[in-house]
DNA sequence: AGTGATTATATTGTATACAATATTAAAGAA
DNA sequence: TTCTTTAATATTGTATACAATATAATCACT
């Protein structure tokens, strides 16, 4: 007799439950710089590697275009980043930090660390489940690849 | 000197990855059925439980009724489900599967279960990734309760 | 029965999210 | 140089996703 399939047995469900927790998480450190999730996690790379362009952070957050363009222009209007054309290439579009994005790295920060240390992973706690995630994902990206 | 925050140690940030493969990894099982993620979802919970309440399916979902309201009317409008008014309680909309979303119950979930399969995680393999992801998962719960 | 509070759903406004298409610029070929 | 191809971003259309608000029905209390 085969099993019942279930919602909760589903692990794309409990995936999706655990992106909706943290969308709700980080409201709470973000909702004094007005900033979402998204737009959080946009401003962490760009301060790794400041003036790239819209190509770059499609790749590196996994986003396409058609969801950053609104994005940085919401950005760009909150006065966190300018957007400008590439002179030596028109093509592009350069993203560059302002000062006001600059200097707000650190309060921001503390301001989600304090939030997640609240989680109360320790080391160990923290590699495994990284672990465990980015597992998923390369199964989930070999299945992907195939359907090419 | 303190560690630098990366965007790629960030589980929140790998958490959304995962998410995102996943709607790309269920787009290939449905693509025949012309249903989404989500909408899968949600037939996934009507199969379970059939004849309830938008209220109910949103609690079970974790969605908000308007995310759901315009979902269902789609599901309605492909002609998976039926949207009636309780007669008994006018204020709740019944959510009922059509005999097209019953008989499709067995197809859907092969098609997904095949796909499922490529993944290739054994028992025990599925078992610890569902627990690390509960667990993360009553994490957040616990400190978005204590926002309230 | 009347009325204030509560419940259930729908609507509105804003923000992701992506596929498909359009636009423009650069690069390469003839 | 002109033409084709390629590359980078923007736009459009559809689908989540939720907070805040609106609407309507029910419930609870007098």
């Amino acid at each position: 007799m085969p099993k019942e399939v279930t919602l909760n047995d589903q692990i794309c469900f409990q995936i999706s439950r655990a992106h909706q927790l943290f969308n709700k998480f980080y409201q709470e450190p973000l909702e004094k710089f007005n900033l979402t999730y998204v737009q959080y996690i946009t401003l962490l790379s760009l301060w790794e590697n400041d003036g790239v362009t819209v190509n770059y952070l499609s790749q590196k957050l996994g986003l396409s275009n058609g969801t950053l363009t609104p994005l940085l222009k919401r950005l760009e209007k909150a006065g966190w980043i300018t957007r400008n054309r590439d002179k030596t290439d028109e093509r592009r579009v350069l993203i560059h930090l302002t000062q006001l994005g600059k200097d707000n790295k650190e309060p921001i920060l503390e301001s989600v660390q304090g939030c997640l240390n609240r989680l109360n992973y320790n080391d160990d706690e923290f590699a495994d489940a990284m672990d465990t995630i980015i597992d998923l994902q390369h199964r989930l990206e070999k299945t992907n690849e195939n359907d090419k």
